[in-house]
DNA sequence: TGTACATCAGTGAACGCGCGTTCACTGATGTAC
DNA sequence: TGTACATCAGTGAACGCGCGTTCACTGATGTAC
């Protein structure tokens, strides 16, 4: 018996290739089985000893990459509140957009599939968007950061700034040339939010 | 010769079925030639009468949607902001997210090809959202709806605003026992937006 | 007003091709006794 | 230590099917004279 933490060769293979292909072309939904097979140069029926389906590889794939990202954000964040508070969200951004750049792949077929064709593979990402929005909230509770704000409305204001900080990936990938300006417009962002959620929570607000 | 407004019935009804199964199976990349025309109860043939590509069918739709979408909210807007300011966030809110309703199956597909396989059909609907902002941007400027921030900072709310509700017009179609608690959020971030932006337009920033 | 012609939407048959999936197989590695 | 057996990753040939695309056609509508 192989440890299990390695998969087997050919399995890991048709998860490579089938992230290529679907950074490629922008999602999963196209994908052939017999197509990642000669992507992955295995025989089209090698697929089958691993896989039922492709939504099968996507799921197991995306289960992969949040096993990685949610630990290396938690421990960014901690880093950058604890040394730096006030420049946390540009860290935390710096942090976050390193990792996308590394995982270009994954990224750029989560973002398909967060719109996609199947419900699995969406609620899939959801949650995985979810639970970092849920340890992010955590970490501004326990470090302070927004300390005039109730739980829930941290919870809400981080819920915005993932999602945002998600769907911005994709100009990030994109644009090389525009990296620094997206950078500044998420901190700015971010800025703002925080600003007026902790300057309404202060007030009455006579909406 | 015809009124060159209407389409051939052919066309119009290959439009028709495109929008629906797209937006069943969440993107236009599936979609096949021959169950389109099966869809519309013509001949495979017929497509090849009035478009080249799937891609060319996808931009004439969203031309259309287009079309009608940035003329109802400038409208819409400008009715809200001069009879009720302070509810005008919350009144687009909810003109907006009719519109998304009454065109459900256009918006789910528009929302696949954002991060879709088609550079010109992101492209497309990029410049739509572009377009979007800079209108609601001179609304908002017209109407001295946020005096202190400067023209360029507006554009930047804007901005957020527009690809904030596109995006989250997914959760509003997907789920509608949450559709108030949904406008709710929306009306909730537009405030803190704006309130962060004119709040840091008016004090330095010690960052 | 009539006639001849052009344009245009839609049809139907036919092509070759790549697809998903199945079956029976191989060869290597691990395990029981 | 050796032998027999089970498990598992990967192979190769074969199937039937639906696909995109092409061709030559029809029938209705519009236009020139």
């Amino acid at each position: 018996m192989k440890a299990d933490t390695a998969l087997a060769p050919g399995k890991q293979r048709l998860i490579d290739a089938a992230l290529r292909l679907a950074a490629e072309r922008r999602g999963f939904a196209t994908l052939g089985i017999r197509e990642l097979a000669r992507a992955a140069r295995l025989n089209p029926n090698t697929f089958y000893r691993h896989f039922d389906t492709l939504e099968d590889l996507a799921l197991e794939a995306l289960a992969a990459i949040s096993g990685e990202l949610r630990p290396m954000l938690r421990h960014e964040c901690w880093q950058a509140a604890r040394n730096e508070p006030h420049a946390a969200p540009r860290l935390a951004c710096e942090a976050y957009f390193a990792f996308v750049l590394e995982h270009r792949d994954a990224f750029l077929g989560a973002l398909a599939e967060y719109h996609g064709a199947s419900a699995a593979m969406r609620g899939a990402i959801r949650r995985v968007l979810a639970d970092v929005t849920t340890e992010v909230a955590d970490d501004v509770g326990r470090l302070q950061l927004m300390p005039a704000v109730p739980r829930a409305s941290v919870e809400g204001v981080c819920a915005q700034i993932v999602a945002y900080l998600f769907h911005l990936s994709q100009d990030y990938i994109d644009a090389p040339a525009r990296r620094e300006a997206l950078l500044d417009e998420a901190e700015r962002f971010i800025v703002w939010l925080c600003a007026g959620a902790h300057l309404l929570h202060q007030q009455t607000f006579a909406g």
